[in-house]
DNA sequence: TTGTAGGCGTTATCAG
DNA sequence: CTGATAACGCCTACAA
């Protein structure tokens, strides 16, 4: 029962090449036999099979993701991003996560093969270098994120677009130290992990700049979960002196440390201020509502699709930057006491 | 440079059928041809063209998603379900959102025709007869939350997957009952979504059964978003008397307006009691911890797959339950006067 | 147990 | 401007 290119060429009197060329507008084709087959396929409600055009075309207008996770709103908002400008040119999204193990990574990557026209990638505990080793073919792959600029020229490490974590923490913990905090605290992400690493990197440059040391009694792990991030902060709360504020290197840290507080009867912002990283949407409706360092995840995901597409169509002569860093803003809120009339 | 089935059947020494059926495992082999066989293709690389294969198979291992938005942890837990669940079962999930627009939901719709061997759809203000009308070809689809069980037994209807709405909701009004409010308000969800009306019901239900009247005064819109029931929580600080208890239909909602509460130098839970709905994992960490009817979101996701690719396999012989309802619980916790001692 | 050959629905390359 | 026809890479009767 399916209609195919056959049907819509013999009602309307034609050869399917010439019904290709009107679908695909390739080619010359009179005026009046182009309407007359369009009407065709039309009434018949003809839908080139995919697969069939894939196969000979070699494009499928997917782009994969891979994540490795898709919990909580940091995700979410990328995704969203990467939504809106693949729907926006016609192409689809393929989603995968990789769960935060290097196996399922790799075997994301391959079954993805044959199956998109291109890869947006986050693995920020994976090198970049190796990733290019993994991916098939030469699939074109934007990586979002990840340990890049280091010693580049090299063609063998990908595209990438990356936050500028480094600033965006060195700039919160300046607003902290302006705000008079001098016993500092920092909840760190997973081991290994790129952001993570580059965003305690610029904490500590801004306590070095202020004349303080960096005490690592006082920079604990939080592995990026609410969780940690409440572990954490009792960590915190055992030491003595105790830190004044505390920065977490994301959100939902931040947000579990600030559970971790309440739950001690310890009060933010008055006894200790609490910050935190990507300033995703809820961050601004918690209480008290919290400070954060604003990523654009959405436009994260969304830059990512438009130079992975600029390629695929390009067909691989890039003359682009091969790397781009999207700026981050302090946002202060309640949570560091700044007035708490709703904050943003 | 693409390697073929040509390419394993050459070097092994044996025709293309056999190679397609040893990696089917289609028909008989002798063992030794087999092993060979193997061992070239996994030399080799050899991985199948995707796009050839379900030219013939007319089957492609992928599940599309077809959801409102992609905002928020709510979406966001339903759609790592569905990952999990088609990741383990060597599915691809193909995902895409409506932008809460008629029209986008059509296309994106009809855009996963021949790209996808089911559909799961969340559309919760769709009418899932009119559904079936848009839906391509004979594709399974299982729809999430959507108006059911309504004058069922026409096969019009697709499957379906819903949380117990009225039941949640008429738990935890009890609750707020129980605990001795008398004057409690609703934040509803948007007007035409179904999760939100059957919420509605359970709260009028609980409230007629404890003899008290629904006052419409006290309920009021939100549009299941943050700043929504910021919004609607400030409409409700005016009235007079005020409530001294709020539902909001989802913890997003919910949320808001326990910013707006503490914006407005109103106590939660000592001033106002406040509970939400879904219990996404940010309940818990809010301070205070918000009370919510308890949903696994990711199991609504899992179960719908594990449900369409049953159907995709029994080729439409369907012999299940058509519609399915998923158990809620109320979880108390501080914002509603719990011991605040974390929560859950 | 294995090979041959036809066809899945398109696009693309030639002739006309 | 239009029409045959050969790929594209794989699966699957049917035959051997």
């Amino acid at each position: 029962v399916r209609i195919t290119i056959k049907d819509v060429a013999r009602q309307a009197g034609v050869s399917v090449a010439t019904v290709s060329r009107v679908l695909n507008d390739s080619g010359p084709v009179r005026e009046e036999t182009r309407e007359r087959i369009r009407e065709v396929a039309a009434r018949l409600r003809y839908t080139p099979d995919v697969a069939a055009r894939s196969l000979i075309t070699r494009r499928t207008h997917t782009v994969g993701v891979v994540l490795p996770d898709l919990y909580g709103e940091f995700f979410s908002e990328v995704i969203r991003g990467i939504d809106r400008a693949t729907q926006q040119r016609g192409y689809h999204m393929l989603v995968s996560s990789s769960h935060a193990d290097a196996g399922e990574f790799e075997s994301a990557l391959r079954a993805m093969r044959g199956r998109v026209d291109g890869l947006v990638v986050m693995a920020p505990d994976i090198d970049p270098a190796a990733l290019a080793a993994i991916v098939p073919d030469a699939l074109p792959v934007v990586m979002l994120g990840c340990a890049v600029g280091a010693r580049d020229g090299g063609d063998a490490t990908p595209d990438s677009i990356t936050v500028d974590n480094a600033g965006g923490a060195h700039a919160m913990t300046r607003h902290l130290l302006a705000h008079g905090h001098r016993r500092l605290a920092m909840l760190t992400g997973p081991a290994g992990n790129h952001d993570a690493a580059e965003r305690l990197r610029g904490y500590r440059a801004a306590l070095a700049e202020a004349g303080l040391a960096a005490d690592p009694v006082y920079e604990v792990p939080g592995g990026f979960t609410e969780a940690g991030g409440e572990e954490g902060a009792r960590a915190l709360l055992a030491l003595a002196p105790r830190p004044t504020a505390v920065f977490a290197a994301n959100d939902a840290m931040a947000i579990g440390a600030m559970g971790a507080f309440r739950a001690a009867g310890v009060r933010v912002p008055d006894d200790v201020a609490v910050a935190g990283f990507d300033d995703i949407p809820i961050a601004r409706y918690v209480t008290p509502a919290l400070s954060s360092v604003r990523v654009d995840l959405g436009a994260l995901g969304a830059r990512a699709v438009g130079r992975l597409l600029r390629a695929v169509a390009g067909g691989g002569g890039a003359a682009e930057p091969r790397h781009e860093t999207l700026p981050t803003a302090v946002v202060a809120r309640g949570s560091c006491g700044e007035h708490a009339d709703g904050g943003a």
